[in-house]
DNA sequence: GGAATTTTGTAACGACTGTGACAAAATCGA
DNA sequence: TCGATTTTGTCACAGTCGTTACAAAATTCC
């Protein structure tokens, strides 16, 4: 019927993902993208529209690869609070291991776009909120098991532990330092109470 | 002798910083600066330098007027407990007033421009321990009054509250909600032992 | 008042930005 | 093999970027 496409969304996605990544959406250029995708301009523009909306596809395409497969993992595990603190734990192995301290693209983007940006604001906060919401379901195992301490709630918790993942990702950009990392996140697990 | 010069540097320090703080270093443009300060291109480049040194020289006055101001003022208080809770009070109130959710440029800076700049880097990573260290000097108070639980050192604490910071920083320029804000930060007021 | 010196304003440089017009190339069904 | 249809590559648009050359204006010392 007509000329089949020379590639696959999803290779197309992942290189740009590359760019966004460690530059920025503003960083990165459609001539940045064209190179790293090895196609041209107007491809790009004919498969997804504009800059924006294939940085949107990107940002999905993130949160499934790094965020709901972690999720959907360590959920499975039988201990909620060996998943939260392998959570954690994972986190900070990814950060000190990344050469050129990308950080992660959700919270990059939380400051880069989405303050100028309503509509990604919504789309990067839902793709967080994720990540909150895997938190409080552990602890309410936890709670449920009399290992939180009472003075802390679920939902206390999980923001909380959020904030820490937030943190660790802004301060790993900056200088990521395993020991300074670790001990950002070493006072949270005071929260579970001793059996 | 010559020719004086029309503004004073502190002004358009002053100035400078309302858009680097809400833009960032590459979303604000030399023009920009231009016509916010009231001078031309040519006096700003004569007086900073080029726009990476004004923006380093806003980022040295950002830290003097609104972390080491900050600082020491609630540093002289009695209480060094309630000068942590009143710094993390503080950031909260500052976040939610904000309406532009420009959040903080040190953290801004930090994710923008640090890791495609080491030379920035040492000079936000230098501020931002400053914080760190003030929650240090006031954890080792705390400790020295048998306040602090004994799991907790000082050093951990004080890595803890300013991953605090951070996040509270990032979360606010996404979604400046002080209920969530506050939950992320209340489950670290257990690390005091009660009396 | 004249000379020296610094700050101004104007204008422009080359490079880069996101985006789209347009025609050539490639594939399918007939 | 032909026509229909989509993708592809080339090119260019209008705008913005950081930066600077250059001359006019303004001030202080002599």
């Amino acid at each position: 019927m007509a000329r089949p496409r020379s590639f696959t969304d999803s290779d197309v996605l992942d290189r740009a993902m590359d760019c966004f990544w460690s530059d920025g959406l503003n960083g990165t250029s459609v001539r940045d993208l064209a190179e790293v995708t090895g196609l041209q301009a107007p491809s790009l523009y004919n498969a997804f529209g504009d800059k924006r909306a294939l940085f949107a596809a990107v940002l999905e395409r993130y949160a499934e690869r790094f965020m709901r497969e972690r999720v959907a993992r360590l959920e499975a595990m039988d201990d909620p609070k060996a998943a939260i603190i392998a959570f954690l734990d994972e986190l900070i192995e990814r950060s000190v291991a990344d050469p050129d301290g990308r950080g992660c693209l959700l919270v990059n983007s939380a400051l880069e776009v989405a303050p100028h940006d309503p509509e990604l604001a919504v789309l990067i906060g839902r793709h967080l909120d994720d990540v909150r919401a895997f938190f409080e379901r552990s602890l309410t195992r936890i709670a449920a098991a009399g290992l939180l301490r009472a003075e802390v709630t679920p939902a206390d918790g999980a923001a909380h532990f959020l904030a820490l993942v937030l943190a660790i990702r802004v301060a790993s950009r900056m200088r990521p330092d395993r020991d300074h990392l670790t001990a950002m996140m070493r006072p949270a697990l005071t929260l579970f109470a001793s059996p």
